[in-house]
DNA sequence: CTGAAAGCGCTTACAG
DNA sequence: CTGAAAGCGCTTACAG
């Protein structure tokens, strides 16, 4: 039964010119009662919707968004899918966006993949971003939506741009709307998740210097710090890459430190797998001999062992609330300028409590 | 200067009218020298093309297609963006699509969220499917690929349809040309690389037992046993459900037979996680005392210690291959009905050599 | 080599 | 309460 309306769609493709035929009124009557418009007679009205119905009539979309400026699409600029956070990041834009009736369409710009292999500027991103938004404005989408891969200034968005745009897990220098996730309260919380465990002595393996999130994460361990009023040790700061080696080399060299912490808080899950690694070469173990935790809650941290105390990023979260901000301004309602959703702290086993 | 070009698009909305008014000829001049139609004066053609380039006119897409019945756009259909495979397949898909100049429009079933949390049946499944193919259909894209999360006969495509279609990483009962990966051979190689190594006593903990991977799997692993005039010991054959503690809880079963193998081959890297766990509790040292090896090459493969051996699923290629299937199908040419594309063997740490 | 005109399938004032 | 008509921005025979 099902199929027989799809064949119908798809073989015959009955237009509203039929329509009206069968029912023996204009095109402009069948058009209006579509679109919701009122004052009609209750007959003719339902005789057209009943034999819309039957014969399984859509109004083709070409047409319509011709004439009415309005494609109920919506359309997504991903830095890169096969990044960590893209895909649940799409799923709760996608699960939002279908929720109002509106469609999707997706560009990648293949960042990690092209940066590695292709790409020999920052100029040729842009160049992609500009072209992703010049394709995204030839099909005339309601809005864009522009998932970042990390945190960074966005700025190749062009001002001025009369299309609704919302920038997803980053921002620009613009006045453009992002939703983000704060970062600094999740490093606070976790260091002062830390030190209600009885940890003072924390050593921090953070990412890349110029990176926003270890800036931000290191801004709110050194306010928890602070706060308790105590000391941080600048001999316990490294700086990774968010690699498994970084966390690794990282954690070596902490142990060539006269004083040892006896915590460890590394600024993602992977680096954090990495000071396990180095860790079980000193035949020590996480968790009872030194605690560590870690950031991102990626699939891996489960599969550590101990399983790894981590911090969890609201993706799902934040590509809902993008949806959401994006189709406000779609609606011409005012939203927001920064979004900043709150992580929360997943308690697991790698913590040990030596109050 | 990009930017220019953009402003100019978005904001004046330049049409073919006021080209042709601008270089003083008809639209259909200017028309038919955009679509590449020959036997124009080389000076009016390079006229128009030089106005063209300044004004940054570009097609409106919607009037074109309302004519001329070629979006240039591929519908994704996708079981689930959040599924693991989903984001190499469609990153593959994607830069090949890129290139041959096709645009992508995504729809998101949400196969494992609904089935867990929504779906009652797998008629929702069917509809949900359905909706999607209707919407592609209102759309017009040109073809659609259906991204499967596992193997299995997608049932609810409608016979007949008349959108070029190609099922990626699954298949269908009708004619529909599919893109998969060879789980037999897969199965095949990794049994006789463990039978290199000298196992001949080896254990298996298999997926579900209807699953297709599980089904093809065994088959490859049986004719390789077979080749060698091995034995096969059916006591040492767990059936689990891929996660972590059905591998766990298949390990321990098997220790509990009288005689142990030498090699547990897990059908998956999750459930081969949890065989390293339930190892650890008995003391015994995955690659050393034990080998083992997973299938999927997740990123928790590479961290677990000692790295694991695994089949690599080649996503990428099933991606690029369904797109060129479908652009193939779309042009006109002629394709293979299914074809399967070989996984290869990752060799890495936790299989001994006991010869 | 170039252009007038019909038409793709709709929406939207406007008239009655 | 309903419909004739213009028009969205293109493409495509067809005529010259």
């Amino acid at each position: 039964m099902n199929f027989c309306i799809i064949y119908y769609i798809m073989i015959l493709m009955i237009t509203l010119k039929e329509i009206a035929e069968r029912c023996g009124v204009s095109i402009a009557t069948v058009s209006n009662i579509l679109n919701g418009k009122t004052n009609f007679s209750e007959e003719t009205k339902e005789r057209i919707l009943e034999v819309i119905k039957e014969t399984g009539y859509r109004p083709n979309y070409m047409a319509r968004t011709l004439r009415a400026h309005k494609t109920n699409t919506i359309g997504i600029i991903v830095d890169d899918v096969i990044d960590f956070s893209a895909p649940n990041l799409i799923d709760g834009l996608m699960g939002y966006c279908e929720g109002k009736g509106y469609k999707i369409v997706l560009e990648n710009i293949r960042f990690y993949y092209k940066t590695a292999n292709i790409w020999k500027s920052h100029d040729e991103y842009k160049e992609a971003v500009n072209k992703a938004i010049q394709e995204m404005s030839v099909i005339k989408v309601d809005g864009i939506i522009y998932i970042a891969a990390h945190s960074r200034n966005i700025d190749c968005i062009p001002k001025n741009l009369d299309i609704p745009f919302v920038i997803s897990y980053a921002y620009d220098d613009l006045e453009t709307p992002c939703v983000v996730f704060d970062d600094e309260k999740a490093g606070f919380d976790m260091t002062e998740y830390l030190i209600s465990k009885g940890h003072s002595k924390i050593a921090l393996i953070m990412g890349n210097k110029d990176s926003i999130h270890t800036l931000d994460r290191f801004k709110g361990f050194t306010k928890a710090m602070k706060k308790h009023s105590l000391p941080v040790n600048e001999k316990w700061q490294y700086y990774g890459n968010w690699n498994l080696e970084s966390g690794y080399d990282a954690c070596k060299n902490l142990f060539e430190s006269k004083e040892l912490p006896s915590a460890i808080f590394s600024f993602n899950d992977i680096m954090a797998y990495g000071v396990y690694k180095c860790l079980s070469e000193k035949n020590l173990r996480p968790g009872k001999d030194i605690s560590v935790v870690g950031f991102d809650n990626r699939e891996v941290s489960r599969f550590m062992t101990p399983e790894l105390t981590t911090i969890y990023i609201p993706l799902r979260e934040i590509g809902e609330k993008s949806a959401d901000t994006l189709i406000r301004i779609i609606n011409g309602e005012s939203v927001e300028q920064k979004i900043a959703l709150p992580c929360s702290l997943i308690e697991r086993d790698s913590v040990c409590d030596i109050n």
